[in-house]
DNA sequence: ATTGTATACGAAATCGATTTAGTTTAGTGA
DNA sequence: TCACTAAACTAAATCGATTTCGTATACAAT
């Protein structure tokens, strides 16, 4: 039933040894031998069995992927593409979601260890505050990449957005536009995602020597249409003026647009508006909503190309240096913000 | 470094059989024994290698995950649902994604088969039309169940949605709100759940002896808001009149609705629209959209539930007979079909 | 003739569990 | 007392690969 090197070996009235040194490529086989062995294992469709190997080399080829939220079109479209870069190279994806929480996020690394997967990609919830899981990752014998949503705190590899520089630029774009009194929307006061680009919010009005009034600055989680609207409404009636809009996604700048819209605004005169994802719903109503543009695919090959780095690295004993590549994201201009 | 049952064997001078068969509680360890056993190897954080154990036992406690297209807002979400039952029960999830191709489905079921998964859930894309690659897993060691999206011809373990019966349903609910010039779109020709939903699109007009006009039948693969918009314009210049309206999903509907909108209809009076997904588009624009709402978790529970009475039965060397589940989907009435 | 050195291959140990086929011990009944 | 059985345990084989250490052969150099 099973194809094993052994009924390779018989058949080709050779040793299991040079069965599976030919199949492996070492050097001490003869060029002829190798040739033979592959073309036969080919004929009878052998495969190597993982599970066997792993004994000896400790190599699942397995490879965990945990994201704070599998629900959302940044983070499925993210990890479709990881699944193709994975696959591409011969490993194989298990996909975890922590839902937003910090104990399903640990358990989930905990599990990851358990099956030794070669390498773990994760993106921490907007809610992760102890790196404890992350330093058990550390010192195991599966390789971290962390990325989008990373912590400053740790020193492993990071994969992450250009947060900072690119809504200081799109901020220093309203406020060039004239506007003073520009409401932002962050996801969470924790997540270093969120604190990066709160940074470079912040940096932009010091340039420019503006206030910030923080009665607009807003966090919430729920990255919702009906969220931004609500937001928008509390801001409205709470008598907090505003000229301008960045939040965390589409979504929301979306939700609050359409507030300020039947309140009689003015878009983009009165207020102009900027989200990000750039995703279809931003592209669809009128007016076209601004949006920072995140090169997801780009992310993920990073993150693989990384990671291949490693175990390069690794193999050759190697020590590894730990690295951080920063992805530019980019605004794309529309009618909510001209 | 790593602890193995030799480590535990040693430290309780006995036999590393003894271990095994406390840790897998056989009945020929005496319980005082077992309870020793499992206390130090709990103490001293013993885990099985689950690589070592499958070349004995071939379980893998792996689950694949094969899905037509993880970004969209119903199938992530499923997958997220998947993962927690899968997770749950001590299984781990390899989650890969097809992107509609019925090649990359192929190659997807051939790396699960490799790897020697115990189960594989798949929906099939909506080109899909061999089931070469289903007959294979059919005959693998590892068991098959298909959901959402599955295949007519194949017998194996299926879990689906009602899609006759409840188009069947809301079709029949235009009709007796006097409409009879209803346009149905489609995701495919091909695909089960689309012809099963067709189906039951065409009963309830055979019911109630209202003729089908074709031209109001469109194949759309792309379920985008502006896709919708697209289809909505085109029925209109070319003169296709419509009073109703059900897609596969939301965006199209909403999409559509846009257009009509725009055109000086008055939903729902001269037009129902009924979408599917019950996404947070269709509630948040006026007028709300009528959906169809399938209970996503329901589904992922049905599914490891049928997983699991299988290895079970495997377990007992019981013959298991494939089983087929039927899950009711709803109709959430909204104003948009009142 | 002897030593040295590539080149090509194989025997056996090994990885970490499970499982088969015993073995030992104590207790039971005739 | 002896045979028999049940309970509790273990030695060794096994799963399917990899890897270490050795060996055999051929050929060149001394």
């Amino acid at each position: 039933m099973k194809i094993t090197i052994k009924d390779i070996a018989k058949a080709l009235e050779i040793s299991t040894t040079t069965v599976s040194k030919a199949m492996n490529d070492y050097s001490d086989i003869g060029s002829e031998t190798k040739k033979k062995v592959k073309e036969y294992a080919e004929k009878i469709g052998y495969e190597p069995n993982i599970h066997a190997s792993f004994l000896r080399t400790k190599k699942t080829k397995l490879i965990g992927i945990v994201v704070p939220n599998l629900n959302t079109n940044f983070y499925s479209e993210l990890v479709a593409s990881l699944i193709v870069k994975i696959t591409e190279n011969g490993y194989l994806p298990i996909v975890l979601n922590s839902a937003e929480s910090e104990q399903v996020e640990g358990e989930n690394l905990e599990r990851l260890m358990r099956q030794k997967v070669d390498g773990i990609f994760i993106s921490l919830t907007k809610n992760t505050t102890s790196t404890d899981y992350l330093t058990k990752v550390m010192s195991s014998s599966s390789s971290l990449i962390t990325f989008s949503n990373t912590s400053k705190v740790i020193t492993c590899n990071k994969v992450v957005f250009n947060d900072r520089a690119i809504i200081k630029r799109v901020t220093e774009y309203l406020i060039n536009k004239g506007n003073s009194k520009i409401a932002f929307i962050r996801k969470s006061l924790i997540s270093q995602n969120s604190i990066n680009q709160f940074i470079g919010f912040r940096e932009a009005h010091e340039v420019n020597k503006i206030s910030i009034d923080n009665q607009r600055i807003v966090v919430s989680k729920q990255g919702t249409l009906s969220e931004g609207y609500r937001i928008a409404k509390e801001l409205f009636n709470n008598g907090i003026q505003i000229d301008g809009f960045i939040s965390y996604n589409d979504s929301l700048a979306h939700g609050a647009m359409m507030f300020y819209k039947e309140n009689g605004s003015n878009i983009p005169n009165d207020i102009r508006f900027i989200g990000q994802e750039n995703s279809e719903i931003g592209t669809f109503f009128s007016p076209e909503l601004s949006s920072i543009k995140q090169n997801l695919s780009l992310m993920a090959e990073k993150i693989m190309h990384l990671f291949l780095e490693e175990q390069a690295e690794l193999k050759q004993k190697k020590i590894s240096s730990f690295k951080r590549e920063e992805i530019e994201a980019e605004l794309i201009e529309r009618a909510s913000s001209i």
